[in-house]
DNA sequence: TTGTAATCTGCAATCGTCTGCACTGGTACA
DNA sequence: TGTACCAGTGCAGACGATTGCAGATTACAA
């Protein structure tokens, strides 16, 4: 098996005659040095091409500048663009990044953890698994005082920093729009009880319906566990309720897409025979027919701000007080909630 | 600012009045420990919450037990599929994985590759970025012996591992699926020449054009910078040729899918006025309307495939001569090139 | 010639873990 | 009583980079 050898100071220093703590000193440009050793050990480690090895600097000084990210699926879009904003902004502020994904599984997410601790990451970014509704591994990394932020998906209680996207207002966005459209029945296909985004939705949806004086109806409250079958299951249950309702908001764009395309397979038409809309603006939703109204999150953005936010506090640039920051959504209103005239 | 704490050995080792080496013996299951000192320790241990120090263990067995991977973009669903594949597999084998975007630079996927070998990791997964012409830093990497493997955006002349998909192939089926469907004109848009994948891709729609007797047209090519703008142009021009093409290959599907959306704003109906197929399967183009053909790259398999072998050169499992891996690709035919009888 | 400061360089310890070797104390046998 | 052996444990050095301090060299002044 090949072995890459990298050149070490010592070798340097062996080739110079000179020792090792000369060739530290000269390539961290220190002025106690004879600025003729400086050149020619300057030059030497460019011409053999010396590398510092990041293990043992980050070993000396128990820094790694390293983060680890850990989110539920690395192929959802919306979290590759949370990594891509986190990946870009911890560069720029000379950190490494490793990403984990736990595959919506909590056993999988504490295994995460222990591996990115062990690794002696500097600070933690975290979207929580669906599975996750018990948080003895967050308190654990609280109580051992290790850096950490929730992004996304949160618990709420736990007084660490958290970004998320104000979902209690994205809901309201929607329902309100569906609401204007004349929809009067509106059902909501939630994801999960206990998911933080299934009750923050609901919240908003409630609130936009409240003011239009409509009271809460359980029968318009659908429940999938999102896997397809599961979507589709909804799908028709909701075209067989008796009154039909006028308008759909699913928690989430693939779960509209998954109701539209059975919808579209049994003949329904929308928006005209009824109204559907999402949550997240993925990019299939642009160009699925009809084109699906649904609730832009910038990701990128999302990242960034986690990032930055979590960077400052390693830098002691920001308190240490736990903040939460809340980012707007857009309501992306397209076809599928399309108000007509004459229905 | 908050600096989490690690246990270390020495810490467990004052506690019970032993050597820290016994320490290390006891937790490493050693059969020259006193079993009765073994258990106090690994008692005590699991009692502090004892987590070895990665860092530590890396820098003295000189393997990091981490992978360095640098995709173009991780938003791209299909390099995300591809990670997702490598770090499932990786964990299998008790590796972790750094990643990294070259964002199409080659500047930056430069700088990647310097962090991470200075992060010492074992080994690395390239797939190279568009800008990427020259390839001297992959050679100073293959001279430097360390373990690389690249995958999709090859470099097809140095002498490492290679996970690649026939894209000679996918591109012939394609391209033979239009002939069959009566389109005798076929263009191929292509992205810059340079690119592993356009002069591949054109040799597979070249390939089945001969089959058919048909002589290469060098104005039945047209290429793209891969830009929404130069995409949305090429579309333009191709319902301007004269007489007009049959069919249309675009080289990947993003590209297919922005020809299609400036063809529907034109009012052009696919596949009556024209056919059109793409290249990668993205989740838009099956959702799209009417859905896009396209080719079928698993690239979770890709992953898997790239990482495993990598691995399987690090543990000595593998030979160290270079091999070439080579996924087969799958026809995924839908509405846009669909064949009617009379057109 | 000696003293002293200024300049330059090396030693040694450190970070946390691992391991070859040496040491201790006990038992068994001659 | 001496020797040999064994289990059980600790010491010390290594991995590579960094840094306080001490030591060496030089130059210059007294």
């Amino acid at each position: 098996m090949k072995r890459g050898h990298q050149i070490t100071m010592k070798e340097i220093a062996k080739k110079l005659g000179v020792s090792v703590s000369t060739i530290s000193r000269a390539l961290k440009d220190s002025p106690e040095l004879h600025p003729e050793t400086k050149r020619k050990i300057v030059e030497m480690a460019k011409e053999m091409n010396y590398q510092p090895n990041l293990l043992a600097q980050s070993l000396r000084i128990s820094r790694s500048k390293t983060l680890g990210v850990i989110v539920p699926e690395i192929t959802s879009h919306f979290f590759a663009s949370c990594i891509s904003g986190i990946q870009d902004y911890a560069n720029k502020r000379g950190y490494n990044v490793m990403i984990c994904q736990s595959n919506e599984s909590i056993d999988q997410e504490k295994a995460n953890i222990r591996t990115l601790v062990s690794s002696q990451v500097d600070g933690l970014l975290i979207s929580l698994s669906r599975e996750t509704n018990k948080f003895d591994h967050l308190y654990e990394l609280y109580n051992r005082e290790i850096n950490f932020v929730l992004f996304d998906r949160v618990h709420e209680e736990i007084p660490v920093s958290k970004v998320t996207f104000n979902d209690v207002g994205g809901a309201y966005q929607v329902t309100h729009h569906l609401l204007e459209g004349n929809n009067r029945r509106i059902v909501y296909v939630s994801g999960p009880e206990d998911l933080y985004i299934s009750k923050k939705r609901k919240e908003g949806y409630l609130k936009a319906l409240a003011e239009y004086g409509i009271e809460n109806d359980p029968l318009l409250i659908k429940i999938s566990d999102l896997t397809l079958e599961d979507n589709v299951r909804v799908a028709r249950e909701i075209t067989e309720m008796d009154p039909r309702p006028d308008a759909v908001f699913c928690m989430i764009d693939p779960v509209a897409v998954d109701v539209l395309t059975e919808w579209k397979s049994m003949g329904i038409k929308i928006p005209e025979d009824m109204a559907l809309a999402g949550f997240t603006n993925n990019p299939t939703s642009a160009v699925i027919e009809p084109p699906l109204t649904t609730v832009a999150q910038p990701g990128y953005e999302m990242g960034k701000l986690a990032v930055t936010h979590l960077l400052d506090q390693l830098d002691g640039l920001a308190s240490e007080d736990p903040i939460s920051i809340v980012l707007e959504t857009t309501l992306v209103p397209r076809k599928s909630s399309q108000h007509f005239q004459v229905k």
